[in-house]
DNA sequence: GCCAACGTTGGC
DNA sequence: GCCAACGTTGGC
């Protein structure tokens, strides 16, 4: 089971809106970058990947999982990108800082240090144990 | 609010 | 197909 990391700005779509949507869940619409599409496209149904707030908060503030796997993101007027639909699993229990994640050399390879701008990005086995230990899971 | 990084656009 | 200009993202 692959891990994934999803970043929205909580003044545009926040952990408490996606804790809100429930069972059903929602779309991630809105992406428009190749590589985060491409990442979309790999994505299976119960795969699950950290909520990560930017700008404010700057931390991963919960966990989500794929309940629909990739399809058209009918917000996109020319048609190229699709989206999932994902629903919240479960709040950590203590926010994991973006500080704290560069605090720990395990992490310095996150895509979440070196490509800070993907807003769609893999999370290794490793850094996924490393970071719901980090956060009280 | 600034600015570096990076993706996209469009003229040639 | 190259690359300058431009827009956006996101950390600081």
């Amino acid at each position: 089971m692959a891990h994934w990391l999803f970043k929205s700005e909580p003044s545009s779509w926040s952990w408490d809106e996606q804790v809100a949507a429930g069972e059903a869940g929602t779309a991630w619409t809105g992406v428009r970058n190749h590589l985060a599409r491409k990442h979309l496209q790999a994505m299976r149904l119960g795969d699950q990947g950290f909520f990560y707030h930017s700008n404010e908060g700057k931390a991963v503030v919960g966990i989500v999982e794929v309940i629909r796997e990739y399809y058209p993101d009918h917000t996109d007027p020319t048609g190229r990108f699709g989206m999932v639909d994902l629903k919240a699993v479960e709040p950590m229990p203590e926010p994991v800082t973006l500080e704290a994640i560069k605090a720990q050399p395990e992490l310095a390879d996150m895509v979440l240090i070196r490509n800070s701008r993907l807003s769609v990005q893999p999370v290794t086995d490793e850094e996924w144990r490393i970071v719901r230990r980090l956060g009280g899971l």
